[in-house]
This record gives C-alpha cells, structure tokens and sequence, in this order.
DNA sequence: TAATTATATTGCAATATTACGATGAATATT
DNA sequence: AATATTCATCGTAATATTGCAATATAATTA
C-alpha cells in the first residue's frame, strides 16, 4: 500500500495530478515567479534568491523541466532558465478546463 | 531534512502550494469532478465509483474538507458532500493570478 | 595544465503521503 | 433492543518527497 493507483483513474486525471505537484511545493511556486519576474535567470541567482541549498534548487529544477514547463539554456559555466511560455499555456488551460466545469451552486 | 522549509516562503506562495497539494492526486481529481457532475453526492456513491477502500476515500475527502473545498452534511445516515463555491472560485483566481503573471515570451 | 566557478547527480536521513483493515460512533431498520 | 448501514478515525505498512553534504562534470580562468 502506500503507492497511487493510477490506474484506477482517467488519462486526464493522472495528468492534472501530476502537473498539480509541480505547484505543490512554496519553493518551486517562487522559482517560476522569479523566472517570470526576471524574464529568465540562472541557477545560481536562484540559489543566492531562496535560502535552501544549490542540490536541493537544482532538484527543484529539474523537476519543472522533466514537465516541460522551464526551459535551460547553457550559457558558458551557467545555465539560464525561463518558462516555456506554449507549455504554460497549456498547463493554464489544463486546470481551467477543471475549474470551469464547475458553474453554478448545489448548496 | 526532508521538511519543506516554509518559512522561506511568501505566505501567497505557501497558500498556492499547500492548495496544489489538493489537485496533486488523481482520487481527489475524480471526487471533485464527480461532486460537479452529478452535483452532490454521498460518500458510498463515491466509494462505488473510485475502487478505492471506504477509508480512502474517507481520508481524501476530509483533505478536501480541510481547505474548505468541499462541504458535508449529514442525511440521516450518510453524508452528502458538494463543492463550496465560493472556495472554489477564490481557489480558481489564486492560480489564475500565478498564471497570468507569465504574459509575453523571453526565450 | 592546475585551480576556479557553476551546475548536476548520488546517497542518505527525516518527514509526508497513500492505502487499507479494524474499530468506533451515529443513524436506520427489523 | 438487536442488527445493519454509513461514515470517520486509528494504527500501520509501503512508498514518495524534501533537503543537503559530498562528489562528479563541464566550462573558465590563471
């Protein structure tokens, strides 16, 4: 026990909730708000931003990227980072596509 | 280690985050989609759908609780949950308001 | 080329999440 | 009143997540 059983739910679902975990966590929320902010910033700009640990910022990262949502150029010893901006749009559309199949009031 | 360090964070990023957590699980995704489409339900009818075990379900639906997300009142025996809308619209904004930060194109 | 800088990866400890059987509490039925 | 139904809670096992020190890798500089 312990485990999702994924296979329990819609394509859909799964994907929703997967996405979902990316918001999940106050450190990666104010990643992609710094790389909004900024435009597109470097690693460790990140670190020296948030008070947690350069291994612990690159997990972070890499996370947003193994879901399409950063985006890591290299740039010398740097690497710089910044949304992809048909990724987000997806993902906004994705979780309207939930909130609006909620419209009026049961209770 | 291995605890969020929430007080590295905005209370606005700690609030997205801990409300992502929510959607961050496919049972939770197929409650709320199934308390909008069928308007309310009670408990055993979502035991019946999900195949999950009642206690399960139980505990994913006192989460949804937790937030306010959901409501529950007592039929007799059973308890009838519907979505709180006034949350749910509140919960839409806070995500739109992350998600219309990131307007134009850096990369 | 050796030392430095920037980032990624590995390994591990601490904690959180998911799932469910068993049990409890409250209402409904017989 | 005894039994059945409905849901919540507790305890626990399995797994996932978070965080960081240590180390690896790759580019830069001295």
């Amino acid at each position: 026990m312990g485990v999702t059983k994924f296979d329990l739910f819609t394509k859909e679902q799964n994907e929703l909730a997967r996405l979902a975990r990316v918001f999940a966590h106050p450190a990666r929320v104010a990643i992609l708000q710094h790389l909004i902010h900024t435009n597109a910033c470097i690693t460790g700009a990140l670190v020296q931003e948030l008070g947690l640990a350069q291994a612990t910022i690159s997990q972070h990262l890499r996370e947003l990227k193994d879901l399409g949502i950063i985006r890591g150029t290299v740039e010398g010893a740097s690497v710089c980072y910044c949304i992809n901006p048909t990724r987000w749009k997806e993902i906004r559309h994705l979780f309207n596509q939930l909130f609006d199949q909620f419209e009026h009031n049961c209770c």
